[in-house]
DNA sequence: ACTACCCGCGAAACCGCTTTCACGAAGTCT
DNA sequence: AGACTTCGTGAAAGCGGTTTCGCGGGTAGT
C-alpha cells in the first residue's frame, strides 16, 4: 500500500503561494502575518489536510510535546487503581492542551538511572512524578529547569509544584465525625509512616482530638502500613491493650477493613460497639459489611490539577500548590 | 544555569578521528565498521558521556521509538487497577527494548478522531489497545501498516496480533471445581457480554456445565455487567427465582464479592449454602470474607506478552497470538 | 598482470520544521 | 523632503541524526 505521503510545508507553502517560513508563522499562531495571507494559508492547510510532523518540530523548536508521568516500580506493581486513575486525569488534561503522556516506570529509588538520564536528555518538556518515600530523583533533576510537579506532598519543601489531596482536613472531619456520633476513646491506625499522607493523615486525627480537650493515651495510635494485614493486627493489639476503645480512624479503607474483620471476629459490634472511619472511598468501602464510612477523595480530580499545573508552568505562568477537597462518606460503620 | 550543552555527534566524530557517518554506524551496531575505530567510537562515546537525541534520530530515520498505549475512556475513567497493571507490564518490556511508552486515552467509540489522526500520523512506531466494544479504531488503523498488538481478544477476526487471558479456560475450571465440591444447581454471572472476554467465560461455564450431562435451566445464567451492583443484583434475582441454587460463578470479583454480600445479606451461608467462584484475583478477592475462590489471571504477563508481540512485529518476525493461562485459588468462598 | 568485485569509510544530501536575519515598503518624525 | 522606524516577509541556516552514493584500496578470478 502506497502511504498517501503527508504533505510538508513545501506543499502547503507552493499552495498558497507564500514562503515556508510564513506558513510556520500562521500554523504556530504568530500574529504579525496578514489576515488574507494567514487565511490562505489556513485553506491549503485545511484543503490539504496537513498535520505537523511533530517529530521535526520538536527537533526544530527543541520542545518536544512530551510530558512524562514517571511512577515508581512498587507502586506500579502493587496495582493500586490509585496512579492509574491520576494518570487518566493526567492525561485528559495534557491531550487537551497539544501535549502527549509519556509513561516511565523507574526502579524504587533510582536517582540516576535510565529514566534521569531519559529526564535530563531534554527530550520531555515536563515531568509528573508520583513521590511516595523519596524525593531525591526530584531533587536530583531540579537544578535541570525541567518543569516538574508532584503528586503528592513532597517531604522536603523544595519549591517544586505539588498537588496534593487534603488528607489532613479529610482526616480531621472523619476523627471529629467520630467525635460526634459519641465515641469516647478514639484510635488511629496511620499509614506507613514514611510517606507524607500518612503523617498529614495523623495530624488531621490529632488535631480533632486535641479539640476535645484530651490527648490520645498511649498505645491509641498504632502505625500500619496501608495494607489488610497491618489493619488487623493493629485492631487485635488494640482490642488487647484498649478493650475499651469505641472508634477507629483508619488512613485508609484497606486497614479499615482489616479492623472490621477481626472487630467482628472478636465479638465487638459495628458499629454498635466500635466505629470505623476509612479513608479513600475505595471500592472495598461498599463491599465491607457493614460498608464503610469513610473519606471521599476525587483521585481523578488529582490528576487533573497536576496536569493544569503542568501546563501552567509551561505557559510561565505562576503555580501555587494545589490541594483538592476531600468528603465525608456516611454509610454504616460509623 | 548553563545546561551542559550535550556532545552531537560532531563532537564524538572529532574525538574518535572518524566521520559523523561511522559514528552512526557504530551507534547503530553496524558489522562493517572495523572493530578498532568501532572501539575508539566507543571510547569517546563513554568519555562524553555522548546520549544519542532520539529526536533527531526519529527524525531522520522515521522511526520515533515510541509505542502508543491506547486505552478507552470508560475503562480508565472506572479506575479499574486491571489497565494500569497492564501497562507496567508493557511499559517494561518496551523499555528493556529501548523504546517508551505513550499513553492515550482515546473517547470511547471515536473511529477518527485526535487518536486516530495522531496514529497516522507516523510518530508512533506501533500501537497497543485495549479493546473492549469495538474494534472500529483498529480496523480503521489497520490499512494504515502500522503495527499493532489487541490485549484481549477482537470481536471480528482480522489478522491483528493479540494477547488473551486463557477466559475460556479459566472458566471452565473454576465451574468444574464448583461441581467436584459437590454443587448442584450452579448459576452464573456474566460480564459486560458485550466484551469478548465475559463471552468467553460464559463459553466456559457452559462447556463445565455441558460435561455434567445437564444444561443449565432458564434463568441460571443472567447478564451482568461487571460492577459490583450487578453482582448484588443477580444475586438477589437468583434467590428468588432459584431458592435453592448452590453455586457461582461470576465473571469477575466484583460481582462474586457482591453476590457474597448479598447471600449473606440474606442469611446464606456462604460457602456452606452457597459456594461463590470470582474470576481475576483481584485484591477484593482477598478481602471479602469469606476470601473468594477464584480463577488468577496474570495480568503483568499479559502486558508483558502484549510488549514482546510488539517487539517482534517490529523485528519483522511472525507473530501469533498469546494466551496466557490462569490458575485456580482455591480459598474459602468455594 | 589486468580487470572485476567487494569492503570499509567519508562526503554530502536529507528528514520537516523553526528561527534568525536582512530587505523593501510603508509610516513617522523633524 | 530626508532620515529613521516599523512591519511583513522570504531566504537560508540550522536542529542532530541517518543514509545514499561513490571512492580508494585490497582480494579474487583468469
Amino acid at each position: 500500500m502506497v502511504p498517501a505521503q503527508r504533505p510538508t510545508y513545501s506543499v502547503i507553502a507552493k499552495a498558497a503561494g507564500v514562503s515556508e517560513a510564513t506558513v510556520s508563522r500562521v500554523l504556530n499562531g504568530d500574529e504579525s502575518v496578514h489576515p488574507d495571507r494567514a487565511k490562505r494559508v489556513q485553506d491549503a492547510v485545511d484543503k490539504l489536510g496537513y498535520r505537523k510532523n511533530r517529530v521535526a518540530s520538536a527537533l526544530a523548536s527543541g520542545r518536544s510535546g512530551l510530558i512524562a508521568v514517571v511512577i515508581d516500580d512498587d507502586l506500579s506493581v502493587f496495582s493500586d487503581p490509585f496512579w492509574g486513575t491520576v494518570t487518566s486525569g493526567v492525561s485528559r488534561i495534557l491531550s487537551e492542551n497539544g501535549l502527549h503522556t509519556v509513561l516511565m516506570v523507574s526502579p524504587v529509588g533510582s536517582v540516576d538511572g535510565g529514566v534521569a538520564h531519559y529526564l535530563k536528555s531534554g527530550e520531555v518538556d515536563g515531568a509528573i512524578f508520583f513521590v511516595l518515600h523519596s524525593d531525591a530523583l526530584v531533587n536530583n533533576l531540579k537544578k535541570t529547569g525541567l518543569p516538574m510537579v508532584i503528586t503528592g506532598t513532597p517531604h522536603s519543601s523544595m519549591d517544586i509544584p505539588f498537588v496534593d489531596t487534603d488528607n489532613f482536613g479529610g482526616a480531621y472531619s472523619g476523627t471529629k465525625h467520630l467525635i460526634n456520633q459519641g465515641c469516647k476513646k478514639i484510635a488511629c491506625i496511620t499509614g506507613d509512616i514514611g510517606t507524607t499522607a500518612a503523617k498529614q493523615r495523623l495530624d488531621g486525627y490529632l488535631q480533632a482530638f486535641r479539640e476535645t480537650g484530651g490527648i490520645p493515651a498511649k498505645g491509641l495510635i498504632c502505625e500500619g502500613d496501608y495494607s489488610l494485614e497491618s489493619g488487623m493486627h493493629h485492631a487485635r493489639m488494640l482490642l488487647e491493650t484498649h478493650p475499651d476503645v469505641d472508634g477507629i480512624f483508619a488512613s485508609n479503607d484497606l486497614m479499615a477493613a482489616g479492623a472490621v474483620t477481626v472487630l467482628q471476629d472478636l465479638g465487638r459490634l459495628v458499629p454498635e460497639d466500635v466505629k470505623v472511619v476509612g479513608f479513600d472511598d475505595a471500592l472495598i468501602a461498599q463491599t465491607t459489611r457493614p460498608a464503610l464510612t469513610t473519606i471521599r477523595q476525587d483521585v481523578v480530580a488529582l490528576g487533573e490539577a497536576a496536569g493544569s499545573l503542568m501546563i501552567a508552568q509551561l505557559n510561565g505562568e505562576d503555580v501555587k500548590p494545589i490541594i483538592t477537597p476531600t468528603e465525608l462518606i456516611i454509610r454504616a460503620s460509623a
